[in-house]
RNA sequence: GGUCCGGUAGUUCAAUGGUUAGAGCACCGGCCUGUCACGUCGGAAGUUGCGGGUUCGAGUCCCGUCCGGACCGCCA
């Protein structure tokens, strides 16, 4: 037997940390060599590491051969000084100071140099390319900057809703049977029966709100819609959360208000470099986020298009930007809450308005032209479940698990989801979901 | 599943039906150089997705097929 040495469990030293160190430190950096400019003395090497690029002067002298053995993608350790400098390029996260390299060591040296140029400061790949080439594109500062965004939104999420009274849960993923209905299940073969992948943790958190009373969960999701669109993947990160004892739904979209605010703020907070990079334009959450029926929605797209969307049971692609284009410029919000939709768009499980019979309790988050959140107050009492099962053609017998919860007891409740990928891709503006996921399920993808 | 668009070098793109299909970046070799999308000279790199057809001649026109993209249906 031996012990572990608990002195190996070291942390990278953040840029910001670098950045504070006195003129002279001597400091050992490793990283990923993501380009090379050789001149008569050596040569500028820039080192990725797991925060940020940092500019290294490696002179000739420094270490035998080293010159002539650096190639882009390397794994290195180098030993140096840092030095103050003045660096121009915004890709470089460490811009006010520089590494004097005085030893290289070689940790790994590719067998072939990178398929795409990693060395430009932006990858104009094709998306196929770039999708297809996943494990070499994400290596680019901006391509990585994107999954670094969705990482902080993510941790605001979580960070927020602890300190709101909410209990983080991990529910399967592979069900009995899907919660949204349908078809658009994929099937697996689970031993000898037969069992479906998750299209959302809704049943699991409804439970749990009965002992937990506030879950949330952050996890993937899966859809088997033949969907070919830049905004649909078949498999995507669900922000999720249910939270008990609510007064109305109009509490769950308060909620998301709050929650939303917090998330801009943790990620401008932690993504400064990030969204410097990318140019990202993060949106003021108002203190009061717009709300409009459906049908509202409709009268503001139409008049926005010439259009008559009034028999439309759903909102369509056009309309989404039509009503955020009108919510930015007469409101002021770049989000806008659409709710009551027809009770035979929402599934099962989606509280009937009483004051607005045959519309639901249920709402949408529109932002920047695309829904990015489902929502809604959900049915807590038993018979009325049983009776909304049945009138949807469903066997309650088929919910049996599920109702147990209801006839155990449910306390008033509601929740949503946030599409993580959605939310990213708007607030970076990128064209395709994809862009945003790192790698990407949809009908035609499964590698990488 | 429907409609439309596309497929040319590793990559991003050019190329009236008409010489040997070109250029930038990457790659290889030389020169220069505290660079920062470094500069410069040269080199290598192609089954024009695939199959058939029209034509004296097809990357280009036609048909089929495969692959991809956008939009729609559906949804986050």
């Amino acid at each position: 037997m031996h012990r572990v040495d608990p002195s190996l469990s070291r942390i990278p030293v953040p840029s910001e940390e670098l950045a504070a160190l006195p003129d002279g430190t001597a400091v050992e950096l490793h990283g990923m060599v993501q380009r090379i400019r050789r001149l008569s003395w050596g040569a500028f090497v820039v080192l990725r590491r797991h925060d940020g690029l940092v500019q290294c002067v490696v002179p000739a002298e420094a270490a035998g051969d080293a010159m002539s053995r650096l190639r882009e993608e390397q794994s290195v350790l180098f030993r140096g000084t840092l030095r103050k400098a003045g660096i121009k390029d915004v890709s470089i996260r460490l811009r006010t100071a520089e590494l004097q390299v005085e030893g290289v060591e070689f940790l790994c040296t590719p067998d072939e140099p990178p398929s795409v140029d990693l060395t430009k400061k932006v990858l104009e790949l094709n998306l196929d390319t770039s999708l297809d080439l996943r494990p070499v594109s994400l290596r680019h500062p901006v391509e990585r900057a994107r999954l670094r965004i969705a990482d902080a939104l993510c941790h605001g999420f979580r960070q927020y809703l602890r300190s709101a009274g909410f209990t983080e849960i991990h529910t399967p993923k592979i069900c009995f049977a899907g919660a949204e209905g349908g078809a658009n299940i994929f099937k697996v073969q689970y031993f000898d029966r037969q069992a479906f992948l998750a299209q959302s943790p809704q049943f699991y958190k409804q439970m749990a709100v009965a002992f937990f009373e506030r879950v949330f969960e952050t996890g993937p999701v899966f859809r088997a819609e033949p969907h070919q669109t830049s905004r649909h993947i078949n498999e995507y990160t669900s922000l999720d959360l249910e939270m008990g004892f609510i007064g109305g739904f109009a509490d769950i979209m308060a909620t998301e208000t709050a929650l939303l605010a917090s998330m801009m703020e943790h990620l401008r907070g932690a993504c400064s470099y990030e969204i410097d990079l990318l140019g990202a334009r993060l949106p003021a959450v108002p203190p009061s986020i717009p709300a409009v029926t459906l049908a509202e929605a409709h009268s503001i797209a139409g008049a926005a298009s010439g259009r008559d969307y009034s028999a439309e049971p759903d909102l369509e692609p056009e309309e989404e930007r039509l009503v955020c284009e009108h919510a930015s410029r007469e409101w002021e919000s770049e989000f806008v809450f659409v709710t009551h939709f027809p009770t035979s768009k929402r599934p099962f499980y989606t509280m009937d308005d009483p004051d607005n019979p045959g519309t639901t309790l249920g709402f949408d988050l529109l932002f920047r032209g695309l829904e990015v959140t489902t929502g809604g107050q959900r049915i807590h009492e038993y018979g009325m479940q049983v009776e909304k099962l049945k009138s949807f053609g469903l066997d309650p017998a088929d919910f049996d698990s599920y109702l147990m919860a209801h006839r155990a007891g449910l306390p008033p409740h509601g929740g949503l989801a946030i599409g993580l990928e959605r939310l990213t891709a708007r607030i970076l503006d990128i064209e395709n979901i994809r862009l945003a996921t790192m790698f990407p399920r949809d009908a035609k993808r499964l590698t990488p």
